[in-house]
Order: structure tokens, then sequence, then C-alpha cells
DNA sequence: TTGCTCCTCACGTCACGTGAGGTGGC
DNA sequence: TTGCTCCTCACGTCACGTGAGGTGGC
């Protein structure tokens, strides 16, 4: 018989693990003092002690280790507990081959800049929003920033002309994907299904979309959507859609402006749909 | 103004996860309504929030991310933590890299066996420990199992005499790097600095020792070596040291011995020591 | 008597998820 | 009135580490 203390120095592990084993009913004892309350193990119970190990290694939790060493699983959910088990991994190193990308980018600017960049990029879903727009066609992009006042102006007055409240914030969205000539939208989400004088569509959502804030006057948003643009591309995707400026606070002072830019986004290599 | 269930959707986080950052003040509101406790945000939050967000992103703890946007810690600081981040990255996947090899061994022997096979190695160091011991010259490892038990005789006639007490259970070890004749020995740890008799060396200790435990007699402890000579060089190790028989119960009945056999190893592409 | 080993609580870890039970404004 | 959103506790998670406070045998 071993004390706990021999039998931990035996088997690697610390006495405060053997009597979590033994409290959780992975690991009793062969015998307890009824009197002090000392384990006595047995050199035999290292076969379990071993395989308890073993399959804690390979990360499994104590419950599905209890479960396996008492043979309450078959070989075939055991088979299929490996193949989570193996694609849980894969997938954890997966991430974290991200995050070390993300980490060493982080590292990259801050030794040629000497600080964090001031914008900060997220991923996420959008979902479908119906929205009441209207829209105008300009010759480029650097044409939007005369037409988009005017627009909201009118989109503003149909709206209160109608009764018709909007939902959330004002959205603008164009595709700049192709050269050339592009339409631009100023909308609001409502719950109307037709407004007198506005087209009422249904923006589409995106499965990814990479999105950063914008903050100030609207003079400098082009040189956000520039630096988005190539973070977009740095991180090996290219648009997938309208790109959309949320204006999330518009005060008076243009310079309190606060406006989410959006791109949905797929990955580079995916080839272009037609 | 935006309420925490509209700032949650905007960030693309959870109410609860707004309210613990702001319970451990990583986020806190713009206002709380005195009265109802209502969380007001303003929109130029997302700023905080998506630094936040980021940071976290890359793996640091809340408590890090607090400092770090709070400003609390210097360039050279953020680079230390950056390079401290990687490091960890690159040592957790270098494990999981590991258990995922385990684990597709596993899953190779259970689908060739049908079941987990009855050995569990297991990696552990070895301290270093006195014993006083017998030695004896034979001509291969066929011959050890002839003269161990007579050595183990003497060793304990000569313990014995002495009124020396083993510290611990009795070991046999024996180098079987080289071919040709060696040398086995019968010990036991001691405190003594010396027996009458009996040799009284330092057993020196190894970094990493691959073990296995043997149930039963020794008539079949040969394959019980080979098998974990077979584990040691599937796992990209060789041995590096003299292997070690430690008799953990040695009751009448040899039935129910139990041994474990330690293998002293190093990296298969480490040069042999002269 | 001093060490050493053993014991049983019981809190702390980390970042929230998940109810329970209740309130306020449309 | 029914939904919806918001609130504050407070427990649960996972596998122990780490005291606190005390006991038993050499």
């Amino acid at each position: 018989m071993l004390s706990i203390g021999d039998f931990a120095r035996l088997g690697g592990l610390s006495v405060r693990m053997l009597r979590h084993y033994d409290a959780v009913g992975l690991l009793v004892p062969a015998a307890v003092d009824p009197y002090t309350g000392y384990r006595w193990y047995d050199a035999g119970q290292l076969a379990r002690l071993n395989r308890v190990l073993a399959l804690k290694d390979l990360g499994f939790t104590l419950d599905q280790v209890r479960s396996i060493v008492d043979d309450e699983v078959s070989a075939e959910e055991l088979r299929g507990m490996l193949r989570l088990r193996r694609a849980e991994l894969v997938s954890r190193m997966a991430e974290d081959a991200d995050r070390l990308a993300r980490v060493e980018r982080r590292l990259r600017t801050i030794e040629s800049e000497g600080t964090m960049s001031e914008h900060e990029y997220q991923t996420k879903s959008l979902d479908a929003v119906r929205v009441a727009e209207v829209s105008e066609t300009v010759g480029s992009v650097d044409e939007i920033g005369q037409v988009m006042g005017p627009m909201f102006g009118r989109l503003e007055t149909a709206l209160s002309a109608a009764g018709v409240a909007p939902t959330g914030p004002g959205i603008a969205y164009y595709d700049v994907r192709d050269d050339g000539p592009l339409t631009t939208h100023a909308a609001f989400p409502v719950d109307a299904a037709k407004v007198p004088g506005l087209d009422v569509v249904e923006l589409p959502g995106a499965e990814r979309s990479v999105n950063v804030v914008h903050y100030g006057s609207m003079a400098t948003i082009g040189d956000t959507w520039q630096a988005l643009a190539r973070h977009v591309e740095e991180s090996g995707l290219r648009p997938g859609g309208a790109c959309r400026e949320i204006y999330l606070q518009t005060p008076a002072d243009q310079t309190d402006w606060v406006t989410e830019l959006q791109q949905p986004v797929v990955p580079a290599d995916l080839p272009v749909q037609a």
C-alpha cells in the first residue's frame, strides 16, 4: 500500500490532483482509513492512473476520461470521440495560426510606426435590411461627396411627408467593383412596404464583412476607405458586394460624426461571380 | 445615445459582455440613468470597443487589454507583450501538434486492433538516487533473468546484516545500448553513505524518461521491454542512459508483481555522446 | 519539541452564459 | 394587456492551486 504522497510521486502528478480524482470518482483509493481519513493506494492502480493521464493528455475532459476508463463507451464511440478531438485540435491550430499572423502584423506595424494604428478593423456578418432610398448615377467615386448631402435632404423630406419614421441610422451604399460610372444610394431602414416618391428595396446581408469606424467629417472618409481597402487586400480577401456607410452619429458639427464603413468580402482566391 | 442592446448589435458582441466590461471597468457607459440603472452608450465609444475586441482577439486577457487601452503600457512594453504572446502561441501550437499526433496514433491502433492497447506509456523526469548495490557481468540480456534473483538475495542479506533499511523499492538497472557483455546491477535506495560488502553509488537522474508499468511475473517482462523500445523509436527518441526496473509491489505470488520500466531518452537526432 | 505528511473545508481562477425575479415604456 | 428591453443578483463552468486550521506518528 502506498500513501497518497508516494503514489503521487510514482505517477508524476500532484497530491491535490489525486484528491480531486477521488472526489469526482475518477480514481478512488484502494482503501481509506476510517479514523484518520488517510488514503491508501495499491501499486496496481497505476494501470488506471496511467490510462487516465494518457487520455487527459489527449485533451479529453475528466468526465470523458471517466467514461472511457470505466468502459462506458464502445470502441466505435471511442473512435468517434477521437475523431472529434482531432477535428477540434485541427481547428484550434488553424485559429492559433490566424491569431499568430495578427500578432505578427501588430508587431510589424508597431516597429515601423512606433505605435498601434488608429484604425481597428473588425469582421462580422451583416443582416439584410429593408430600406427606402433615392439613387443617382455619378461619373466616379470623387463625385459622391457632392451628391450625397442633397440626396439625404430629398430622402428625409419624402419620408417626413409620408409620415414614415426610419428604424435606424442613415445608410449610403454603392458598388465600386467596376470602373466607370456608378450608382450611389442614400437610404434609411424602414418598416413600411412602400413610401410615395421613394424606392423601397431589400439591402442584402453578407456572410462576412470587414468594417471600420470613421470619426469626424466626411472630408477625410476617402482616406479611411482606402485604408480599409488595403487591409482587405492584405488579409487575402476582396470586395464581395456594395460597400456601405452607416451614419451612426450625426450631430450638427460634422467633426463629431461617427460613421461605420462596411465592406462585404469573399476570399481573394474565390472566382468572380458573373 | 445608444441603448445597451443597440450598442451590442453594433459592436457584434453580447449584452452580457458589455455588462461585464462595465463591471470590470474596461468599458463603462457614457451615461447611466440614476433611477432605472439603464446604460447608455455613445457611438464614439465604438473606438474603444473595437480596440478592446481587437486586442482580445489576439488572445490577451481582459486585464491586459485594459492596461493597453488605458495607455498604461509604453510602446516598448507593448512590443514585449506581443512577443510573449507570439511565443505562447507558437508553443501552444507545437503542443497541439504533438497532441494531434498522439490522437492520430490512437486512431490508427484502435482501427487496426479494435481496442486501445494495454500499455500506457508516460514521460517524466527521474530524480537522482543513492543506492547500495551488487553487480555482475553477463553475456547478453537473455541471461539477466537467471542472475537477478540471487543478486537481490545477496543484496538483502548484506543490508540486513549491516542494519540498513532501504528507503524505497528495489531497482535493477543495466545499459543495453552497446552490444556484447553487459553489467547488471541489483540495488536498493539507501540513506547510508557506505554499507559493508556493498557498493554505494549515485544513480544519476534523467531529464526525460519514457516509462511503462508491467503487471505480473518476470517471465514476460522481455515483451514489455520490447514494446517500450518500439514506442521510444516511434516517438523519435532513443535510449539516453541505463534502463531500470523498479519493483513497486513484490508479494509472494509473482503474478501480482507490479514493476515500472524506465528508459531515459534523448531525441533520436541528437548525436551520441562519447 | 520540531518536521513531515496527512486531513477537510473553502476561496480563487477567467470570461462570461444562463436563469430567476422584477421593472418601465410603447 | 402582451411583448420587448432593461435591470440586479447569483450560480455554474473546468481542473485544480493555494492557503487556513488542525491532526498523527517518528
